[in-house]
DNA sequence: GCGACAG
DNA sequence: ATCTTGTCGC
C-alpha cells in the first residue's frame, strides 16, 4: 500500500485515523445552508512554537462587518503536521478556544479543507461533525485536486467531482474554499460574496490574534526568567 | 520507487 | 507553521 503515510516507520496510527476519516466523510452533511440567516461567524487559526500552541476564535458580525468577541487560549503541541492529518494537530486547541466563545456562531471558518481532502475529512469537515455545526474550510494552498487557472473563480475538481473553489487574489494568489459540514458546494460562491469577497479579513484576524496570544505567552516566560 | 503534500 | 527588516511594487 503506498500512499501519502509510506514515510512513516511506524503508522498503524495513522492508518486507523485513516480509517475514521472514511468513516467521518460518510456523515458529512453537504445540504444547502440558509444563508440568510448567518448573522455571526467565526474564524478559527493556531500558532505554535515547540512546545505551545495558541488558538484564537474571532467572532464577526456579517452586517456591521466588525468583531464582537475575541478568544485565545494556550495548549500543548499534541500532534505533529502530516498533511491529511491536520486536524490531530489543529483540531485539539481549536476545540478548546471554541468552548470559550459566549456568542452564537451559525458558520465557523477553518484555516485549512473541508471535503477537499484525500478521504473528504479535512479539519473543518472533521470539526464541523464533532461540532455539529455548519463550517467551511479556507486554505492558502492545495491540498489535493486541480483547478483551472483560467477561471478568477474556479472549482476544484478531485475524483472527478467538485469539492470546491479556488478563487483569484490578483493574478499570481488564491485561496481555496471547501464545504467543511452543513454547507453545500453551490453555497460557497454565496457564502464568499457575503464575507469576502477576497480572503476573508475575520480569517486574518484569527491568524494575527492567535500569533500575538503566542508573543504574549514567549514575553510572560522571558520576564520569569529574566 | 519518486514526487506531492492544508498548517 | 516558523526563522525575520527592510524593501520592491501596485
Ligand atoms: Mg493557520
Amino acid at each position: 500500500m503506498t500512499n501519502e503515510l509510506s514515510f512513516l516507520p511506524e503508522n498503524s496510527f495513522l492508518e486507523f485515523v485513516t480509517l475514521l476519516q472514511e468513516q467521518l466523510a460518510n456523515e458529512v452533511n453537504l445540504n444547502s445552508l440558509p444563508c440568510s440567516k448567518i448573522k455571526n461567524i467565526s474564524a478559527v487559526d493556531v500558532a505554535y512554537d515547540s512546545e505551545r500552541s495558541v488558538a484564537a476564535a474571532v467572532i464577526w458580525n456579517i452586517r456591521t462587518r466588525r468583531v464582537i468577541e475575541e478568544v485565545t487560549c494556550s495548549d500543548r503541541v499534541v500532534f505533529p503536521y502530516i498533511p491529511g492529518f491536520l486536524a490531530l494537530r489543529e483540531g485539539p486547541a481549536a476545540l478548546k478556544a471554541l468552548r470559550r466563545v459566549k456568542h452564537k456562531v451559525d458558520l465557523i471558518l477553518f484555516d485549512g479543507h473541508g471535503i477537499a481532502h484525500p478521504r473528504a475529512a479535512g479539519l473543518a469537515t472533521t470539526m464541523g461533525i464533532l461540532l455539529h455545526c455548519p463550517t467551511i474550510g479556507i486554505a492558502k494552498r492545495l491540498l489535493v485536486g486541480e483547478f483551472s487557472k483560467d477561471l478568477p473563480i474556479s472549482p476544484i475538481r478531485l475524483n472527478g467531482k467538485n469539492v470546491g473553489y479556488s478563487f483569484a487574489l490578483g493574478s499570481n494568489r488564491r485561496f481555496y474554499v471547501s464545504p467543511g459540514n452543513m454547507c453545500s458546494i453551490e453555497d460557497i460562491p454565496r457564502v464568499m460574496s457575503l464575507i469576502g469577497p477576497n480572503y476573508p479579513a475575520v480569517m486574518r484576524l484569527a491568524d494575527s490574534a492567535a500569533r500575538k496570544g503566542l508573543k504574549g505567552l514567549e514575553n510572560r516566560t522571558d520576564s520569569n526568567i529574566t
